[in-house]
DNA sequence: TACTTTTATACAAGTACTTACCCCAAAGTA
DNA sequence: TACTTTGGGGTAAGTACTTGTATAAAAGTA
């Protein structure tokens, strides 16, 4: 888990242009790759880690922790664990990642739309 | 210009994934970092290129001129040069592209609310 | 002549993202 | 005993993204 440098130049301009910008804040939260397909995937029902795993099967696990893990820093995932053995662990959407429904279902419309329109 | 491997692993999966998730499909397509600003800005009014750099400050030209690229490819933004010196270059949205507002907008009023429940 | 403007391009270097592979606990099961 | 299951952690390596700096053409302006 290799440590981020929060000061670089990058991360400044990243943070600069969240103010004045909405769409570069939503990017900032859930702009990486498989951020929205796993909110996506959590949009439909709670589910334990094994189960995303399986519903995102071109994920590796290690992306797949990282993200969850940054999805939750941002308040946006709840990691319910409970402890037995085998662990049994659900993830679910916060109040503010339910508020992104209108986000992903925009995107899944728009995508459905292109991919026909283009065979 | 340093070239992309098209073969590698990470499209392969990337690919694939995008035929079983419209969201994945848009994110492959609208996923880097300044894309959907990029959009957004265009999404109000067509730009000259100098006038997204100034809209757009915190970005970098090699960014700025690359991504544009990309989304010209990818069939989003048209590109029209009108054969002067100094150059006058004009950025639009594509009918394709400009069926991104909803998505750009609710990604702007999603960002809106969270900035302001959070301060 | 020298400098400015506009829209880029090229190359090197740094930073982040992603993958691949190996490892663990502790209970249940064959 | 040995193997399976679940939810991860650690490290190294490869790949992509981003920046910084230098460069260009051709007309207009000081």
């Amino acid at each position: 888990m290799t440590a981020i440098k929060e000061n670089s130049t990058r991360n400044f301009n990243k943070q600069l242009s969240a103010v004045s910008c909405p769409v570069t804040y939503v990017m900032n939260k859930i702009g990486g790759h498989w951020k929205p397909i796993i909110l996506y995937h959590l949009s439909n029902s709670p589910k334990r880690y094994s189960e995303l795993k399986r519903a995102i099967p071109e994920i590796t696990e290690k992306m797949l922790i990282q993200h969850l893990k940054q999805l939750q820093e941002d308040d946006l995932v709840l990691r319910t664990a409970e402890p037995v053995v085998p662990p049994f662990v659900t993830y679910s959407l916060t109040p503010a990642g339910a508020k992104l429904q209108p986000v992903l279902n925009a995107m899944a419309i728009w995508g459905l739309d292109d991919m026909r329109q283009r065979g």
